[in-house]
DNA sequence: CTGAAAGCGCTTACAG
DNA sequence: CTGAAAGCGCTTACAG
């Protein structure tokens, strides 16, 4: 049987008594060609047993029906529930699906990139890599096929873009510690340098600016958007002098490490200390306690991105789109 | 830029001054090119810009370095691990994988199965639906490249195989809530009739059988393999004239959504209702309590899947492996 | 060590 | 409504 060579579209044509271009039109559902036709080529198919071959379909037709989706991290929730979102979409406008992880990894993104591309793929979303540089930046921007950044903007880069508004969703959470009378707040995880940190920053003082209170750079610890990494700054910022009395966690995943840290000190969230975080991934409900958290759409951003890189793909308008989608706030118990 | 044509190897061995067979072999790295054709060579792809066609090199030598993976749900913290263990080993033996989600559909499953061939995938690594046919069975001991499933046996399938041992995790879990003193043992969540719940079940008897006591039915709710699956059983099961004093979990994800059952009805896990889980995803450790659970290795059943699949898509032994990982129970505060 | 020619299995104009 | 011919961009024997 593996051994056996696959049929061919010639063949089909020869014991179906028509020409190739027949049995052609008839795959792809051309409504050009008669009833009867129709009906001798697909008998022929199936008592043949053909198999169409995508790969020389796509190098004649120069389109592949693939689009790749690249991302940091499938084990992430926000990042799979992302990836349901614009699979969905694509898969419903019949669009294959290829898959890359970069792990963080610029260097791993930039050899997916690479791959794609010479798979042909007919356009692209990248959620990019924290460290993503100006090359890769560039690289995006020279791209020969459309599109989507999704998550995490990136500096220059003159593309589209779906994420949500990073500032409003930390502003909204510290604004919640603040009214609770709060006045040490400590913001834990994520790169410094990546715009998604960034933007948190701003919201965070925002809402301190508006409360007219100064706040204390010591309580701000960055490190890796992981459980280990909230971890590892929970367990840094209690050893400072004089501790906060919340946390606004960068995801929901690192407070998961932060409340692993808080029980380790025989901390109680929302007794003790409050705590927020971001994301509101389906766990933080049964965190103990349950997270209060900042609500970001991640289905719907994977939508949107699939909905938008549809358009450029098909259509030829070229105006560039930024969908920034807006955040709410979830309290449960820890705050 | 987006319009521009690709540049062609025809047009880089017309600037290197060289026929494309040369050419090609530079590009795939044949050492049977000189130093200095070779340095020429890639000086031209550097200055024209060329990129590899892979959909043209895929049709004319007939394979494509793609490995189709299917799998049920990527939301789910136990496949996502075995998806990176799977890729990881994959990327590493230079292939590129393609990603399918069958959300448990049948027909979803049938089509990317279709979907797949037709791109001419190299291999395939199968998480099979839990209601797979008959049909699927048979279509799968047919199929004209190597294949491999993992974490669901299928009955009848002649195939290659990776997963736990199912029977042997149950086994040790119920055990364990008998040497507590449990007698009445709920077994929760998961769907009857797939193969990883029977095999569970197995193991839930002779653990009943060894301690020669009778097992109760009514205590043995299946449903999906979800939260909701696990909050909806519980709920049940509580309504029970004659309640367990134990759960033992068809998975993590299940556990959860008893959990959260639990705290809707003031019962305090560990304290006053022991419970059991199965896969030890990392969030179990964090769950409000932590959860004892039976660990199965997700990453390297993955591993193991892909290498055996690397080695039926390179080397031409046809002997059938079959392959069990065995699981271990890890005791946290649920019991 | 390198080149000329054929061909992988489709789709695409074009002709009728 | 259908067919004959060319060609997508590579790789593969084969020759030298």
């Amino acid at each position: 049987m593996s051994k056996k060579h696959r049929v061919t579209l010639h063949e089909v044509a020869e014991h179906a008594g028509v020409s190739t271009s027949t049995v052609s039109l008839v795959i792809r559902n051309n409504p050009r060609i008669s009833e009867a036709t129709r009906k001798k080529v697909f008998d022929s198919i199936d008592t043949l047993g053909y198999v169409y071959d995508r790969v020389a379909a796509n190098l004649r037709s120069q389109s592949t029906g693939i689009v790749g989706v690249i991302v940091t991290d499938i084990a992430n929730k926000f990042i799979s529930e992302f990836l349901i979102g614009a699979q969905n979409t694509l898969e419903q406008a019949g669009y294959t699906v290829l898959l890359g992880t970069t792990f963080a990894s610029v260097s791993k993104q930039d050899k997916l990139l690479s791959t794609m591309i010479e798979h042909r793929v007919d356009g692209l979303i990248l959620n990019p890599a924290s460290k993503s540089t100006e090359k890769t930046v560039e690289r995006i921007n020279n791209l020969p096929i459309p599109i989507v950044l999704a998550n995490r903007e990136l500096d220059d880069a003159n593309c589209d873009y779906v994420g949500i508004d990073y500032v409003k969703g930390a502003y909204i959470a510290v604004k919640h510690l603040l009214e609770k009378g709060h006045k040490r707040i400590a913001y834990l995880g994520g790169i410094k340098s990546s715009s998604t940190w960034i933007e948190r920053m701003r919201g965070f003082q925002l809402a301190y600016e508006k409360a007219e209170l100064k706040l204390d750079e010591s309580l701000i610890i960055d490190g890796p958007p992981t459980r280990e990494g909230g971890f590892d700054a929970v367990s840094k910022v209690l050893q400072n002098g004089n501790p906060p009395t919340a946390i606004f966690c960068f995801s929901d995943l690192v407070a998961s490490g932060v409340l692993q840290g808080l029980a380790l000190h025989k901390l109680t969230p929302g007794v003790d200390i409050d705590i927020v975080g971001f994301d509101n991934i389906p766990d933080s409900e049964i965190y103990h306690p349950p997270l209060t958290t900042v609500s970001s759409f991640p289905r719907s951003i994977g939508n949107k991105s699939a909905t938008i890189l549809y358009e450029k793909m098909t259509k030829s308008s070229p105006e560039k789109q930024r969908i920034i989608l807006q955040p709410e706030l979830i309290i449960r118990e820890t705050s």
